[in-house]
DNA sequence: CCCTTGACTGAAAGCGTTTTCATAATATAA
DNA sequence: TTATATTATGAAAACGCTTTCAGTCAAGGG
């Protein structure tokens, strides 16, 4: 630990022979400050390499130039990659960006939230999550506040996110149109309301399509291989048939899939498989999977820029996005 | 945005009708204070609702009470695994952490490392990456640096890290016991150390069991299921015969196994593939993947332990850690 | 030539804590 | 009882910046 003494303001005045209004006017750029006085200043900040010190910035003025991403959990493939477009999209802003995870827990996201609100962020993006919608309408009194991948009615101009209903409908009416008549669902932790989005767009288009929905082919899982995996096993053992499964997103199918490849059922000859999400994975499982692509990208950018506009208080427009059906290897028609 | 008043350690002072130095003193508990005032001023914090200004303690305290993680890019499946442990480890500290990723590139990464740096962390984790080991060193003087996946020599008592070359070379002897003379080698972006020592790895197990060392065999890949693909595609054109690939990590074997069913080459009757990482999916993939675990669970922990000692001038052990062998279904004897 | 106006600038007042310093109050030792 | 440690406390000085306030100075108007 070096003992290099902190350069500050102060030094730069000295060594630029003005006074620390000065030099903080021509950091900030926002008051004329002479051409010469400037350089002067501008050639000190750069021979001392002095660099402000945040905190001291942040009290001072109030602002932390930060924004806040309360995500789920860092390991969430599908949360992750719209984490990443959200922060490539910050990057080039002057303001950075803090996370913090609620590990999936309505109390550990409300104490992360705290965390995030203890630091001042500016603005905040929260990603999923359960935290009461009440709770949020509170929060979004006292700060800028997006949310990500959910739809909060209360909030719905500052939501970003796909159309859970309308994507799941789509994926059973491609099952459909295919010619299965028996399809299961295996839908996601029902706590959550995308899981349940989904799950009524399926039941939507079974009834829409005259077949009766039968509640021994939805089987609910947790979003992981595994749940796919115990779910595919559980519908085998059942003695209801069934020619094409629906899974509440891809890491459920991967697990569906084995499960069926362990009974020696053939993707997608016996049974056809469709997905939600469209992770980068998805691409490369054997047989590349069916899926309905959530645009990580354009969510992640739109809901940096609005955060960045409602900072601003600048208007800007969300529209909800589609999830778009991605026709790859693991569907195919009912014989 | 409301008007409400920021609750200060003035208000608690006056309604405790103490001092605010009395307050401080409770707040922190390192001095003593009667116990009369102390109730009364945590009864005063609690009614008020007081939070204290994290920018104006830090800006008093010279300390952050936060601990830097430059990671390479949020999405980075394994990356994402090792940070989630690292957080999870810090959560229940006073300390909390702030993320930052250098997008794989070193120019980036040392910009990102500056915004780390102004944010005052306390202690830093660098995850992976590629800065120089001269800046690292330099960074070191400086405040406690801990190191993860990554072997940085003239720190190599602040680095938790998994012994790469033991790794590769104990899957390529592996795939050597099962009778394979012609493996190949699909290596990672050889600008990254780990990649270097896997392959390093692979070809000492070869030599050292008398088989030569087939350049045509070895492939240099990206870490990316396409990179994997292409490998194969091009290992394929190539004339030389092989019977087993062993992949820098489990993406590309993915990748790799999609080209090879393409072809219909059957895994592992015709070829056996062998990953690294072990990543989450590689035990539901078709057929599962046999690989050499990384241990992110323990690589995480041990990384946030170690920087947590630093900080406080406690001794701690780094000891490297082996990859483990997972044996699952993608590898066979050679007939 | 005097008065306005506008562009710059420095001094100083915060911002909300922590921490040092001095003092008052109390306990201990002589 | 008196001198001496101890303990508990408040006042006030940082911490390093932003921003208000009050000018100073030169240019423009009448």
């Amino acid at each position: 630990m070096s003992i290099v003494k902190k350069v500050t303001i102060q030094d730069i005045a000295q060594k630029a022979d003005v006074s620390i209004s000065t030099v903080s006017r021509v950091l900030n750029g926002r008051v004329a400050v002479a051409e010469a006085k400037k350089t002067a200043v501008l050639k000190a900040v750069k021979d001392l390499g002095y660099r402000p010190n945040v905190f001291a910035q942040s009290l001072a003025s109030g602002q932390s130039m930060t924004i806040g991403i309360l995500t789920q959990e860092i390991r969430s493939m599908y949360y992750d990659e719209l984490l990443h477009h959200i922060l490539q999209e910050l990057r080039d802003t002057s303001y950075s960006a803090i996370i913090a995870d609620g590990h999936w827990q309505v109390a550990k996201g409300m104490q992360a939230l705290n965390t995030l609100l203890d630091r001042q962020v500016d603005g905040l993006i929260l990603i999923g999550g359960s935290i009461p919608e009440q709770e949020l309408i509170r929060i979004n009194q006292t700060l800028p506040l997006i949310i990500a991948g959910r739809h909060v009615p209360g909030l719905a101009n500052q939501c970003v996110y796909i159309d859970n209903f309308s994507g799941a409908y789509k994926a059973t009416k491609y099952l459909i149109d295919l010619g299965h008549r028996h399809i299961a669902h295996i839908t996601g932790k029902l706590s959550q309301i995308d899981a349940i989005e989904r799950c009524n767009g399926y039941k939507h288009a079974l009834e829409e399509s005259g077949i009766v929905v039968d509640e021994n082919l939805i089987i609910e899982g947790h979003f992981h291989e595994q749940s796919g995996l115990m779910a595919v096993e559980m519908l085998l053992t059942r003695a209801n048939m069934f020619t094409a499964i629906f899974c509440g997103n891809d890491q459920m199918a991967y697990g569906a899939k084995l499960a069926l490849f362990r009974r020696g059922i053939r993707v997608p000859d016996d049974i056809s498989l469709i997905g939600f999400d469209d992770q980068s994975m998805s691409a490369y499982t054997i047989p590349p999977l069916t899926t309905m692509r959530q645009p990580a990208g354009q969510l992640g950018r739109a809901a940096a820029h609005a955060i960045l506009n409602l900072m601003k208080n600048e208007p800007f427009e969300i529209r909800p996005f589609e999830a778009r059906m991605i026709v790859r290897e693991s569907t195919s028609w009912h014989r």
